[in-house]
DNA sequence: TTGTAATAGTTGTTTTTGTAACTAACAAGC
DNA sequence: GCTTGTTAGTTACAAAAACAACTATTACAA
């Protein structure tokens, strides 16, 4: 029943998933009971902090997220006053996204125990193969170009 | 608007969902099309593979996966005839699973796909570099033990 | 025994996600 | 102007996951 040398736990994309899921309990539990906040909403409350206002469209291209996600995560933290949505005049099409005083708030804090907890996460490694982690993890994330629309 | 020493691409549990969530379609197309196979079945239908018959708890206390996933999961397994059942007779609660002939050849299959599929993610790295990668998944993985009931 | 707690697994209900179809606005060709 | 096609974003419905409550069985202690 056993085979010669395939170990499951060895298996990059379970391995993957179980170090992504274990990672980010900690993290979620906190966005989760502070503010309310889903994973799809962090995500879309970080780039806005990060890069400012943008739009859906943007957001979904540079987090890889389909867009479904991204106009529900908007809505949520829209009602919650994390977010302001405004109309381009030139395209009425678009709508520019950006925090709230409040969304920034948020944002200031999470990204505080974001780095601290990423830190935390890698404290066993030195900076050579922390970095070295984490530049195989954007190869294997870069590998499959995003096949969404 | 933007932090001084703050990447959002490189936080690790941002970093660990992308490269999992890529780094599954490929497989998960094979074992969905050919199989009709959700990813709670085939990590049951791997267990059962890897290491034989053993029962529902057992699964999953190693695969770290809640028990009515793999109560769900067995169900569809048995009803496509991949998975039996077999009471066990000294504590009528437990259940041991096993492989079918059909569950077996779809295992060996799916098996031999993932080991395949292992070689050519992994295929820009060294032996070392993979070596490596894998074991700071692990820990990372075990950083957080489960806290499941 | 019998009453309480624990364990294996299932079922029901609610959230979230995925997929597809949709509206609204723009663009370009004719 | 009118088609036809494209893009931004939303909405509706189906699939899947999460969570809690449940049954059945065993364990164990008074």
């Amino acid at each position: 029943m056993s085979d010669a040398d395939f170990d499951l736990t060895q298996f990059l994309p379970y391995l993957l998933n179980q170090a992504a899921e274990a990672s980010s309990l900690e993290f979620q539990k906190i966005y989760k009971d502070r503010y309310g906040m889903l994973r799809t909403e962090w995500r879309v409350l970080f780039h806005l902090g990060l890069y400012g206002r943008m739009t859906a469209s943007e957001i979904g291209a540079r987090a890889n997220m389909h867009k479904t996600k991204i106009s529900r995560a908007v809505q949520r933290l829209a009602e919650r006053r994390f977010v302001t949505r405004s109309r381009d005049d030139a395209d009425r099409r678009v709508e520019h996204l950006a925090l709230t005083a409040q969304g920034q708030a948020a944002y200031a804090d999470l990204h505080q125990v974001a780095q601290r907890y990423d830190d935390e996460l890698t404290a066993g490694l030195g900076p050579a193969e922390r970095a070295a982690l984490k530049k195989m993890l954007v190869a294997l994330s870069a590998k499959f170009p995003a096949g969404f629309t």
